[in-house]
RNA sequence: CGAGUCGGUCAUACGGUCGCGGGCUGCGAGAGCAGCGUGAGGAAAGUCCGAGCAUCGCAGGGCACGGAUGCCUGCUAACGGCAGGAGGAGGCGACUUCAAGGAAAGUGAACAGAAAUAUACCGCGGCAGUUUUGCCGUAAGGGUGGAAUGGCGAGGCAAGAGCUCACCGUCGCUUUGGUAACAAGGCGAGCCAGUUAAACCCCAUCCGAUGCAAGAUUGGGAUAAGGGCUGCGUUCAAUCGCGGGGCUGCCCGUCCGUCCUUAUCCGUUAAUAUCGCUUUAGCUUGCCGGUGACGGCAAGCAUAGAUAGAUGACCGUACACGACAGAACUCGGCUUACAGACCGGUCUCGGAUC
RNA sequence: GCGGGUGUAGUUCAAUGGUAGAACACUAGCCUUCCAAGCUGGUUGCGUGGGUCCGAUUCCCAUCACCCGCU
């Protein structure tokens, strides 16, 4: 399922504003109905050095392609892991799972 | 064979499915779709130096109670880098390592110690007095200290002292070798003054400021607040003088008639668009010159360019089971991090054998 | 990404290369019937590793951590 970046500093601002959250494990998300599906993801500095932030940002990317189908409406999301040691793919898909109950 | 030393190379590989950034080609009005090919490092890191490039300023010049560097010769676009050499230190050795200009321009240097650049506390010796002692000579010994009149031996002396002598060290002059730092030798001076400049300082050389969030192109308006300016005299006159402001910290010099800053609101993607943005001190190979850093010539190659920021997930095979770590304008260095694997040297030491 | 700054006691800050100090806090004693306040005393330190120096918190180099500015 193909969805898209979500990008613009201030559409970010705005969602932060209006959005509702949800929180799952290691995993909290802030979404807001929108007419295309849009993701982003926020990984901060308190992660570790660039390899360690790209390594979040890649698998939080990828179970997010691999779970968006079960998703109940379009949407824009932020994601924001939370600073941990280790991460794993499935860790996370079971967390957007658990999100995507909540909604 | 073992131990060592110096230098270099690589940094999981291959295949399949899905996914991401850029490019090219085709289709399409457009959004986009399809195909092909491509896509992180030796340190991309720290941002410690040096440059390119850009803006500010430009007639530019000078001065720093500004900064950096500091043996010599070379290399380089440049450097605080590199190479070779000199000297000190370490190692049997190959080799490693070193912030290594100047103290005869001046200033400062705790405590202890008698005394730190000027001196006699104890001691030793002479003279006087003899109960303590006083005067003089003396740096051999003690003690203090990081540092105390160059070291050691012999002579000498009242006791001592470069006071005298040999050797070593130091300083001055000179010869030879070397482009030079410097080295070796000769002659002379008994050595009247230590150490510290990663303390101030002096000398020599170099340096304008800011950094791609630099900056360029395109692109609207309204309201409010604050600041600056032409402020004063004079003149026909911005003409002249004083004052004010900008230009690098200051000075000389030079320029200056309507602008600048901030906040709020509405509106197009507008701090988010396009450019800068990757072809250059470029890489690879070969030959030549040079001890070397490096230079020259020839041939071949084109090798990320994102902008909330692209390399991932899963499966299979192999083994050593994969370290440190992710481009953000670009180069040349330095420094720091790093699982391991491999290669080389007319390299060194030890043992064995011939 | 680029530029700049700071590390000192449990906390907030000082200190010219020569024994590291103040306030609050903590703690022991005195005072009080007890607590608070007050008085007297004490404990606790130079981010880390090298170098220069007789001697470094201070000077030099490297490194680590934290903070700030620039869209």
């Amino acid at each position: 399922m193909k969805y898209l970046r979500l990008k613009k500093n201030t559409d970010i601002q705005k969602l932060f504003k209006k959005g509702k959250r949800a929180f799952c494990g290691g995993l909290s998300a802030v979404y807001a109905p929108s007419p295309e599906l849009k993701m982003a993801v926020i990984v901060s500095k308190k992660h570790g050095k660039a390899v360690k932030r790209n390594r979040v940002k890649r698998l939080l990317r990828q179970a997010f392609f691999n779970t968006c189908g079960n998703i109940p409406f379009a949407c824009a999301v932020a994601l924001v892991p939370k600073a941990a040691e280790s991460y794993s793919l499935k860790s996370f898909e079971k967390w957007l799972c658990g999100i995507y109950k909540k909604m």
